[in-house]
This record gives C-alpha cells, structure tokens and sequence, in this order.
DNA sequence: TTGACAGGCAACCAAAAGGTTGCATATTGT
DNA sequence: ACAATATGCAACCTTTTGGTTGCCTGTCAA
C-alpha cells in the first residue's frame, strides 16, 4: 500500500494516470507528449514507478509499449483506508468544533 | 491537493492520522509514545506537514497543543479524485482484459 | 522562585526523489 | 540491408525529505 500513496504523491504521475483513465492504451511516446518539457527518461521512470505502485499494467506490442491504467489499488485504498476516514467524519468534525469553541472562551 | 497526496505519502504520518482517529485530541508527547524510536523533533515535523495539508487542526491549551484529525481533505480527495477511477473501474479492467488476451495469440 | 515539563527553532546530515544526458537494443518500413 | 522509430539502461546531478542534535521559550506546580 504504501507503493501506491508514494506513486500518487507525485503530480507528473497523477496526471499520466488521468491520462490514461481518458485513453487506456497509450504508449510511451504519447504520453510524453502530454507532459510537456519533460524528457522521455523522466516519464519512463514515472511510469516504471506506477507500475511497480501495480497502478498500471503494461504489454508489449512490437517495438511499442502500451500502458493500461489498473484502477484496482486505488479502489482498495479508497476501501481500507480512506474510508475509516470517512465513517468517522461527523465525529472528528464534532471534536474539531468543541475543541474551537473552549478555547475562545 | 498536491499537499495532502505529499502528506499521506508517509507511512509515519498516515499512522499518526489513524491514532488520531482513534483518540482525537492528543498532544504532541502523546503522539511521540506511539512512535517509539523516533525523535520528538520528527514527530512534530510530520505534525507540522499534516497541518500545512490542513489534515489536523490545533488548539494550545496552557503549554500543550492539542492535534485534532480534520477528515474534510480526504473526503475531497476521495470525492474528486478517486470517485473518478473508481466510476471507470469496469472499463479500465476490461480494457487491461482485452489488452493481455489479444496479447497471448 | 525555581525546577521540571511541553513545545518551538535552527543548523546540520544522509538518503531518496526527480530529472538529465549519452549510449545500447530491438523492431519496423522502404 | 538500412535508416528511422520506440524503448531500455546506466551514470550523474540537484533538490527534497526524513531524521538528528543542541539550545531557547513558555507554562505549571511545589
């Protein structure tokens, strides 16, 4: 899991994802046209990251590489982690306020 | 946004948010008992990271400061971001599918 | 008042992250 | 065959990150 947050941590690679959730399948050389300014290794590497983050699944089609997006580790961090967070929102809000309100007074 | 994927991309800060979920309220000595090994300096760093994402709030009371989870960035997050994989997860798994059976022949 | 306790600040350090350049390899179209 | 295309690999560099130590400030209690 912690794979995951560190490949989502980066804004270069949130986008190569947003990317690909527009069009799965992209190869290299068209995802680097998006990330302007940015050399081909740069993107590489990312990519080398989200996949071993397990958030994309690559295969091989001759000389090209396409890339898929695997949203399946986002989904489970949306389950396991991010949603404990969730349930307990009003809760913690609630501290939040009381703790707030006595200290004005 | 980029400032709450930077703080939850440390495994001692996601705990630090999770010991807070379970008891709200702590002071930075409290939270620095539950990371044995780490200095008090370094556990109030990654404080001071999570407030900056606006992920805990603070309240001083006399010499203590009180750390209170605030759950409404990761909702954001859950709603902007991840809401829009998890709405194309069918498409994407299909598509890796598609993609890894086309690849075997 | 004077320790002890809770926390803040700043300098410093090692390791990891993000990026670049240069070169190698494999595939494709002519 | 050969030139162009698509990607991989490795060394290198700079900035950021996670951590430490030392000292300073504010607050409480005896």
């Amino acid at each position: 899991m912690d794979l995951v947050f560190k490949a989502l941590a980066d804004a270069s690679r949130r986008d190569l994802l947003d990317r690909l959730r527009a069009d799965n399948g992209q190869t290299l050389n068209q995802l680097c046209a998006g990330l302007s300014g940015m050399s081909r290794q740069a993107v590489s590497k990312h990519l080398a990251i989200l996949e071993e983050a397990n958030l994309i699944a690559t295969v091989k089609r001759g000389r090209e590489k396409l890339h898929y997006l695997n949203p399946v580790p986002i989904h489970e961090i949306a389950e396991r982690w991010i949603g404990k967070f969730e349930r307990t929102r009003l809760d913690a809000l609630s501290d939040l306020k009381k703790a707030l309100e006595s200290s004005d007074e």
